[in-house]
Parts: C-alpha cells; sequence; structure tokens
DNA sequence: ATCGGCCGCCAAAACGTTTTGGTCCATCCG
DNA sequence: CGGATGGACCAAAACGTTTTGGCGGCCGAT
C-alpha cells in the first residue's frame, strides 16, 4: 500500500542507502546530483513518507511529545495550552500524545508509562490553574516541562502566569479610569493565586497612592455564588467602592448579578475587572467584561518549545519558574465613576 | 536503559523466541509450566515493557489512534468527548494522538498525514457541534467515524446528538411543570440542531395541545446578546410566556438578563431551559439553569469503541449516523407559573 | 605500470519486536 | 530395534528505517 525506501530504491535503480541518504540530506555523502534528482522524483511519484514507527525505532526519536494534562475538563480555557503546543509541535514535525488525568491521580502514572513505551520524546505536564505539584518520579525518565504548574525542587523548567503583576494591571487600569475607592472580591483556595492577586491589588492601590480598606476586601468562594455575596458584602456598605477587582471571571460573573440586584448597572455605577478572560462569561456577559487573559496558549508554545531544546541539550536544572504576563483585554465593564 | 526482550531472554536463560511467547500468551506453545514461571518473573523484576514503537512496526498496529478535532477551542464542552474518547482507548491499551485544526482547514489534510506516518489504526474526526462535513479523501486510508458529524454519503460510522427528540422531553419538562404558554428562542445558523430543536418544539407543544403562536417563536444569533434581544421580543408582548426553551446556553444566558432588566425574576416569573449544559453558564447563572446536557463524553467513548471494532472486523458500510439522547439536567430555572 | 586518493555507491548491522518453520531429544509403539 | 509421536525450545526472517564501514573504478602522480 505505502511506498517503504525499498520501493523507491527498486525503482529508481538505487540502493536503499543511497536513497536515505538523499532523502535525509546526509552531509558528507558525495552523491551525484544526477542520483539525487532521480531519487527525488521517484520518491516523489511514489508519495514515498518514511514510517514514523520504523524511524523512531531506528533514531530513538520517535517525534511524539507526551501531553499529561490534569484536566482538559473542569477549565474551559486550559485548551489553548494544548493549541499552543501543538502548533509548536507541529512546527518541528513533532505531534502529542494526549492524556488528561481529569483529576484521577492513579492515572498519572499509567499515562507517564503508557507514553514512555511508546517512546516519546518528552513530556509535557500541564495543571489547569497555577499549581504546586509533585508529579510522579516516572516522569524523571525524559525530559519534561511543567505548564502552569511548579515543583519546589525546580527540577524541571516551568511557565506560571505573573499573578502579581497581573493583578496590579488590572487594578492600575480602574485607577486610570478614575477610581479611588477599589474593593477586591477574592477567593480563599491555598493555590499561589490566592496570595498573588492580593498582593498584586494591594501594591497597585499602594503605588497609586490610594487608600485601603479592610472592608473593601473579601473573600468567597471562587465561582459564582461566592462572587455574588461577596459582591454583595462590599455594595451594601455606605462607603463602598465604584469599582471592583475579581479574582476570577466567574466570581466577575456572581458581582454581576448582585450589581443588577442592587437596582445598579454595571461600567456606569460600578466598574468590574476579572481574571481569566473565560470568553463564555467575559463576551457573553452584559456589558462586556474587562478583564485579564491568562497566556495559555503562548504557555503551551513555550513549553514544547523549550522541551524539545532540551530533547537536543540535555542539562539538569534547577530551573527558574519563566513568569508569563497576562494581556488585559478591555470590554466594557470599565467606566469613570459618576460626579 | 529500559530492559528489552533480549535482555530478560538473557537473564532467564530462554531465547528471545520463548520470551516473546510466554509474555504473549501465545495460543498452541507448548511451554513447560517452570519456564513459563521463570521467564515471567524475570520480566517482572527487570520491569520489562515491550516498546511499542517495535511491536507496532512488526505487528503492524501502533496502539495509536489519531483523534482530528476541527476545534477544541471554541466550544467549551467539546473536550469531554476528548476525556470520553481516552478512556475507552485507554481501556483497549490505546492512545490518543491529538489534532486539533481550529478551523483552518489545511490542517486536516496535514494532520491526516502526520496520522498515517505514524501508522494510527484508525481515526475520529470530531467536530465541536453537529455539523454535515466533507473529511478530506485521505481519510479513506484508514477505519475511521465521524463524531458530531455526519456526511450525506454515510461513508463512516458516526455520532449525533437527537436534536429533535431531546428538544421534546426539554419543552415536556416545561409542560409538566405547567405551563400552557411556552416561547422558543432560536438561533438563524444553517446546522442540523436549528431545524432540529424547533421541530422539537412544535412537536412537544402539538403533543400537549397547547397553543402555538408565531410570535413565540423567535430567531437570532445564538449567542448572549441574541438570547437577550430574542427575550425581550418575547417577554414584552401582553400575553407573554411564563417559560422559554432557548436554542442553547449561552441565549439562554442572555435570556436571564433580559428578564432581570424586566424586573422579573427566573423560575418565579419566567422559566427556562437552556441546551448544552454548559457549566460555567448553567452553574454559575442564579439561579442555576436547566437544561440539556449534551452527551459527549458517551459520543467520545463510543466513536472509540466503533472504531477498534471496525479495525478488527473492517467493513464497508453504509452506516446510518446513531443519534444520542441528550439527557435533562434539572436546576434551579423552572417553575410553575404564577397564579 | 603502479600507487594513492577520491568519487560514487552499497551491504549489512542495528533498533525491538513477532512469527514461521524448524531442531533436538525422549518416549512409545509394534 | 526402527520409526513415529510429541514435547520443549530456538534461529532467522521480517517490519522500515538509519548508519557504519566498506568497495570498486577512475584519475593524477610517480
Amino acid at each position: 500500500m505505502k511506498a517503504t525506501l525499498r520501493d523507491v530504491a527498486e525503482r529508481s535503480g538505487f540502493s536503499i542507502t543511497t536513497v536515505s541518504h538523499v532523502l535525509n540530506d546526509v552531509p558528507g555523502k558525495r552523491i551525484a546530483p544526477d542520483t539525487r534528482e532521480t531519487i527525488r522524483r521517484v520518491a516523489d511519484e511514489l508519495a514515498y513518507r518514511p514510517n514514523q514507527l520504523a524511524q523512531g525505532l531506528r533514531r530513538q526519536r520517535s517525534g511524539t511529545i507526551g501531553f499529561l494534562a490534569d484536566s482538559i475538563l473542569t477549565t474551559p480555557h486550559a485548551h489553548k495550552v494544548i493549541s499552543g503546543a501543538q502548533d509548536a509541535a507541529a512546527e518541528a514535525g513533532s505531534m502529542l500524545l494526549l492524556v488528561s488525568t481529569d483529576g484521577r491521580p492513579e492515572l498519572e502514572e499509567r499515562g507517564i508509562t503508557a507514553f514512555l513505551d511508546r517512546q516519546v520524546d518528552g513530556i509535557v505536564y500541564a495543571a489547569t490553574y497555577h499549581r504546586i505539584v509533585t508529579p510522579p518520579p516516572s516522569l524523571r525518565a525524559r525530559p519534561a516541562v511543567l505548564l502552569d504548574a511548579r515543583t519546589d525542587a525546580a527540577e524541571y523548567p516551568s511557565a506560571v502566569p505573573d499573578e502579581v503583576g497581573s493583578a496590579r494591571t488590572a487594578v492600575a487600569e480602574l485607577v486610570r479610569a478614575g477610581h479611588r475607592r477599589i474593593g477586591y472580591l477574592g477567593n480563599v483556595d491555598d493555590i499561589p493565586a490566592t496570595a498573588g492577586r492580593l498582593a498584586g491589588y494591594r501594591q497597585a492601590l499602594a503605588e497609586a497612592g490610594l487608600p485601603w480598606q479592610p472592608a473593601w476586601e473579601v473573600a468567597e468562594a471562587s465561582e459564582s455564588t461566592g462572587g455574588y455575596r461577596a459582591a454583595r458584602a462590599v455594595l451594601d456598605r455606605p462607603d463602598r467602592p465604584t469599582a471592583l477587582f475579581c479574582f476570577n471571571d466567574r466570581m466577575a460573573l456572581g458581582a454581576y448579578f448582585a450589581v443588577q440586584d442592587l437596582g445598579l448597572a454595571v461600567a456606569l455605577d460600578v466598574s468590574i475587572i476579572g481574571f481569566d478572560d473565560q470568553e463564555i462569561i467575559s463576551e457573553g456577559v452584559h456589558p462586556g467584561l474587562t478583564t485579564m487573559r491568562l497566556p495559555h496558549y503562548e504557555m503551551g508554545q513555550w513549553g514544547i518549545r523549550t522541551l524539545l531544546s532540551l530533547i537536543d541539550a540535555p542539562s539538569d536544572g534547577p530551573y527558574d519558574p519563566v513568569h508569563f504576563d497576562c494581556p488585559l483585554v478591555r470590554r466594557a465593564s470599565v467606566g469613570s465613576p459618576r460626579g
């Protein structure tokens, strides 16, 4: 069915060796230009494509990268990292073998051994949100990088969002719009983003010389209903803020409902900035939500690229986590304060 | 590094052949029980795992399935199909090679050839929403199935949601709650779901002996703002419906905003049912949205299973599309009509 | 004429399996 | 005692590549 190297060799009248040399452009081999020409033509005619299994077996390079995601289910924006990874892999002639563990840790080990059985060139270990992880030791068997995750030991290259910097640019945007009373609807999870975004909020306030009010800073469960409660807690006060920075878009969605329940209008009465840019919310909501976009696509690309260079030139760490900026996505939820 | 068959052979004192026979349990081979025992022990000690590249090369079965998704980006619920596929694949000792074309059709061909280069056992061609597709001819090179998609020629097995049946159960749920004036916020896209869900709506009305009002049936762009406009158009009327069935959750989200803008309350004044169960909306919204869940996970599973059986026993179609029911997910957006 | 060197090409081993077709040695039967 | 039977194992080919280490032939120099 599919043409093999032998087919090309027989049809062109040269040996398999020579055909291989020509098709791979092996340097330092002297082969007559005519021969090259012929072989290439025949290969073309037969639509020859090297069998990557055979190639991988011989070269010890399968052209395949294992992508282990702790979940592609839960957080809808996380597949952008896969997209970025895939594009970067395609650029280099590689492909992704995908395993999603969906929070079932026993699948991690199994996934990794399945990767190793298939002789992947390297492994991407991707979390769905910025986390400190302890990957199974089997991950050491091959070059690996961490995405949206890092270990304490810094034994793998890793990429994470710059939580505090991004929070600062969010708050700075509100300041720029003229707000002087800015609240923070924070979360209660024990994850790096929690402290990071809170710190960024405070720093931005301090930099702008704005007042800081403990009552404007409230922590709740990081989803819609939590956002609703948090927003009510802050907005029901007499000295209520004119702007809210929210831990994520889900909380921001809750804040929208709270604002409306109070008979107020988003942007006009209360400006809101979210985090994550989950388009289904940020574009679905009325008015559109200004938010910080997580650089997932870029992190995916970065992951594969550093992984590939690590494969070509192994090295031993430790590796400082690389911090990625989150760009501000302006929509319509930020206005100037009234009066 | 990794133990090979030869290592096991040498360490156990038997030939590679015998080791292979034992480890694969090839039927009809007479091998002394002691020998089996020894070989298995040694294989265990060395943590031997067969190299799938070599195995695939020899057996012409790579243990790998190509998954071509037209987009894992756009629709956030679509990765459940990947999850289902992956789980079914894992059950059978297979893995997924993933390519997402993200609406770039030139990637389809490239993806498929990359699959073929890697000798995938079969290919899943998955759309993000129920569509009629024309896959590139190269797809014929291997067994393939279509998910959330079908061709006119029915040349591949395919799975799609049962649009009209699901719409009927949605409307029936509203009828059961006591509603007699039920509106439909429809869409304007040229896709199978458009006609299907509309037809289901009308059928359900007819079955229940309820009045049908052209004015209660409005079509708009199938996202949040479209839903908002559609809901306003219907609810601003004096004979406004007490319940709305929406083409999808995004439109339902818009309907929520419309209801609130009118000073009404979802469930109390206007019951709402959506479609898709995009959790970020259906769980994020206040009150929680009752909606139809697309059976993506199940379709993914089905896809791999039928693909695998197709690989083992090739056959030639034509294949009627298999229709999957969408289960109703009850939350809090449906109440009984007032008074 | 002979030798060295270069040019153009190729045989064969290797990667790690599976599978075909044996071989060797007891034992059993007549 | 010869041949057949069967039990237990193995050598080697094959899958489709890459890569090492050649090997002939021609040319120029001696």
